[in-house]
DNA sequence: TCATTTCCATGAAGATTTTTCATCTATCGG
DNA sequence: CCGATAGATGAAAAATCTTCATGGAAATGA
């Protein structure tokens, strides 16, 4: 039986990023590493635990139920360890993170959160970008950037938030819709972000087409979005959206407070919400400035707890 | 700067040992390996940190201020991933954990705590073996002793509980005390224990001869003890003890309860108080068993935690 | 002050562990 | 039955740890 102490940390990062990835193959992909590795390092944790962790079958490992009881506290464990390491080396040396996020990312979710940030690392200071250009990463700018698309190669690219994107509207708003064609009751608000609103309604619009069967097809939506006022930002929209102005498609992280408040209710729920996901990126090299491991392992946290 | 993910978690639990025995040696001894591995390991963390964890000095390592604050975090985490494992590895093998314990320990100390291990490890069935006996450690035998002196050669050695051993009484008696003599003042209490109360009363007595100046001196206390009544355990004289009947020599851990509840209170508080130690013994290989090695860690946790 | 002891540092060699390469097995969908 | 996907396996290569053999610095005591 295992006669080792312990097993070593990154086999068992290996089998979090097995359980995360759901497979050998797409676990190597994520450490960097081959499936041979995945496999002789999962065998280890396995001969020492003394038995399976995952059920191997055609589409990748699903965890057993054993697999399943040990990951969240192995994973919390090693975020915990990371953490504290993270802190001590951020303590003696570079103390400030650059951060570039959008300004609707940044008004809805993160400005609620930063202060607790704040406060559990007073020393650290932070940089935000806010705003709609490129990150620049190369040495001196931009350290981790939280951007809606999906990162050029050579960053490393994490999930944060694995949102939905869909409609809303104020609830005296949404009561008051037609049974059909409801689409063409309100303004299709827009505001001058960075992904062009006219576009993303028009990507709805052909998604959605088939899931309401007729009631929209035939609708110019361009032509609708151009005639409704462009607001300067995302807040501005919402709170006209609110006022029951018109409908906004808008990610369900940056709305989730005002639906849970009964400000804003969703409307054509009968449609399959697009996955969209806020992800975190970074070159392979940004985690070498502590306080930057720190604040990614912050915000990861926060996506995971509720609120 | 550091270009590995995280430092390996052998050299974390050679961190903790530095910190917890306060010296490169000790902690080499302990871990069973060479000074010069801990050097290298601690020069490792240290190089990954970025800066120093320990000032070196004549008599050992002791923490800097960094140091200091990484070690309750590190040592928790490391214990949180040992259970979480040991915790798997139990669900599919081995169940069940023997340990022997002296009657006093088991009544004062353990027995208010043991249905929290029962309920956070149902499947795990505890065989207590409460007395004197010396335990037989070989295979389907003890586990696991929890011991108040020093291990045999080839056992594993871990401080349980940092303990005292002082005099207690009631706090009527306390009260009535002669300014000085008043050792001769009551009778001193004894129990039919493994460690024979009347050395123990000796050996206190040569102790603090100094401490309390003439007081005690020329007072022939193997005499006065024999005299005493002798009870057939520690929980029968403790009871004689807070009914004010006499004095009782013992050790920290088992009186706490009373001393917070005012049942009983040190006497002779001018005297240094002799440390001793309730000590966990078990063979090298006896963590090989998951529930013992979840018992040992629980019970590690217990001693810390306050109660 | 000088030898002595205690404790940690250092560098190269040796031992161990981890990762890869090349290859193999099992299962699923046509 | 073929081809494709997902993992397993064993030996070799690469990387990492541990030890051995010393060295140095700071306190102890004659």
């Amino acid at each position: 039986m295992g006669k080792r102490p312990l097993p070593p940390l990154p086999v068992l990062q290996t089998f979090c990023a097995i359980v995360e990835t759901g497979g050998f193959g797409r676990a190597a992909e994520r450490i960097g590493q081959t499936q041979t590795a995945i496999s002789h390092q999962l065998a280890q944790l396995e001969g020492w635990i003394g038995g399976r962790l995952f059920d191997r079958g055609r589409n990748g490992a699903r965890p057993t139920p054993l697999g399943a009881r040990l990951h969240p506290a192995i994973a919390a464990t090693i975020s915990e360890l990371e953490t504290a390491l993270y802190q001590a080396r951020a303590s003696i040396s570079v103390r400030s993170v650059a951060v570039s996020v959008s300004p609707e990312f940044s008004s809805q979710w993160l400005a609620s959160r930063l202060p607790d940030f704040c406060q559990r690392h007073p020393a650290i200071e932070l940089k935000m970008a806010v705003g709609y250009q490129r990150p620049d990463f190369r040495p001196g700018g931009i350290d981790l950037a939280i951007w809606l698309g999906h990162a050029d190669a050579g960053l490393v690219e994490e999930v944060l938030l694995a949102d939905e994107e869909f409609v809303v509207s104020s609830p005296e708003l949404s009561k008051r819709l037609p049974p059909r064609n409801a689409i063409r009751a309100a303004p299709l608000l827009r505001y001058a972000g960075m992904s062009h609103t006219i576009l993303d309604w028009q990507r709805w619009h052909e998604q959605i087409t088939g899931g309401i069967g007729e009631a929209g097809a035939h609708f110019d939506i361009i032509r609708a979005v151009e005639n409704s006022e462009q607001f300067e930002s995302f807040a501005e929209m919402l709170e006209a959206c609110r006022e029951g102005r018109g409908f906004a498609l808008v990610r369900s992280s940056l709305v989730a407070r005002d639906i849970a408040e009964g400000k804003l209710v969703r409307c054509f729920v009968e449609v399959q919400p697009a996955p969209v996901s806020y992800n975190l990126l970074y070159p392979p090299n940004a985690l070498e400035n502590p306080s930057a491991a720190l604040f990614r392992n912050w915000l990861l946290s926060q996506a995971r707890s509720p609120g």
